[in-house]
DNA sequence: CTTAAATCTACAGTTAACTATAGAGTTTAA
DNA sequence: TTAAACTCTATAGTTAACTGTAGATTTAAG
C-alpha cells in the first residue's frame, strides 16, 4: 500500500515501457477508456508512444493507477486525487499552505472514520 | 446519532405536522428540490397534505432526512439507504438473508475504515 | 385587499465519472 | 499474408444524484 506512494518517486515520464494499454487495463482492472480518460484529466502523464501512436506504459503506471483507484475507493474525487499527486510529486513545494491542505484532508479522513464507526455500531445494534 | 435509528420507530406517515417543506429544508440543510426528489425515490414517505396540496411535515421527517444524509456521507448510495430504511422499518422481516446483508455492509464498513487508516498513515508520512 | 413569498407539478439541465461507438490505422498469430 | 485482435482519435451516451425553470396556485404580511 505504501508502494503506491513510493511509486511517485520514480519518473513516470521517462521510463520506456513495453506495456500496452490493454495489458495495463488487465493488470489494474481499470478499463481502457477509463485509462485514456484519466490521461485526459492529467491524472496520468502522457505516456511515450510508438511510431504508430500506440501508448507504451511501464510499471510505475501500474502503481499510479492503483494509487488512483485506492484514493477513489476511500472517497476522494478525481480532482482531489490530482492535487494529491501534485503534492506528492513536488516535495519542494511543501510550504505551509500545502501542508495545511494535507492536514485538512487528514482531519477529514479522521471524521469519516468516526462516522463509519458510528454507523457500524448502529448497524450492529440493529441485528441484535 | 442513535436518534437517527430510533426515529424510524415512530410512524412517519401518521403524524400530522406543521412543518412546511421550506422549513424542513432550512432545518436539515437539504434543498427543497432534493426533498421532493427523495420523496419521488421512496426514501421519504409521501407526507400528509393540506387541502391546498402543500406538504405538511413533522419532526420524524427531520430525523429521517438526517439519517439519509448521514448514510450518504459515509458512502452509501441512495438505493442502499432505501434498503436500509426498509430493513430498519420492518423488524419482522429480519430473517437470515436480511441479516446477512447487514453483516455484509458492516464488513464493507470495516474494510473502508482500514483503507482510510492506511491512507491517513501515508498522508501523515508525506508531511513529515 | 393586495401582492410578495412559498409551494405545487412537470420537466429540463447539470456535474462527475465513466463507458461505448464509429471509422481508420496497426500488430500478430496461423 | 491475411484476417482477427488491438489501438487510435473524436465524440456521443450513460448513470447517480442532484438542481433549476416555468407556469399555476396558495399563503401570509402589511
Amino acid at each position: 500500500m505504501n508502494a503506491l506512494f513510493k511509486a511517485h518517486k520514480a519518473d513516470l515520464k521517462n521510463i520506456g515501457g513495453h506495456i500496452s494499454i490493454g495489458e495495463l487495463s488487465k493488470r489494474t482492472g481499470v478499463g481502457i477508456s477509463t485509462i485514456r480518460f484519466y490521461e485526459s484529466l492529467g491524472l496520468l502523464p502522457d505516456p511515450p508512444r510508438k511510431k504508430s501512436k500506440y501508448r507504451k506504459y511501464s510499471e510505475p503506471f501500474v502503481y499510479r493507477l492503483a494509487f488512483i483507484r485506492e484514493m477513489r475507493n476511500v472517497g476522494f474525487s478525481l480532482s482531489e486525487i490530482k492535487e494529491l499527486i501534485h503534492l506528492i510529486a513536488h516535495p519542494k513545494a511543501r510550504k505551509a499552505p500545502v501542508l495545511k491542505k494535507i492536514r485538512a484532508k487528514i482531519d477529514e479522513i479522521r471524521g469519516q472514520i468516526d462516522r463509519l464507526h458510528s454507523v457500524k455500531r448502529n448497524l450492529q445494534k440493529i441485528i441484535t
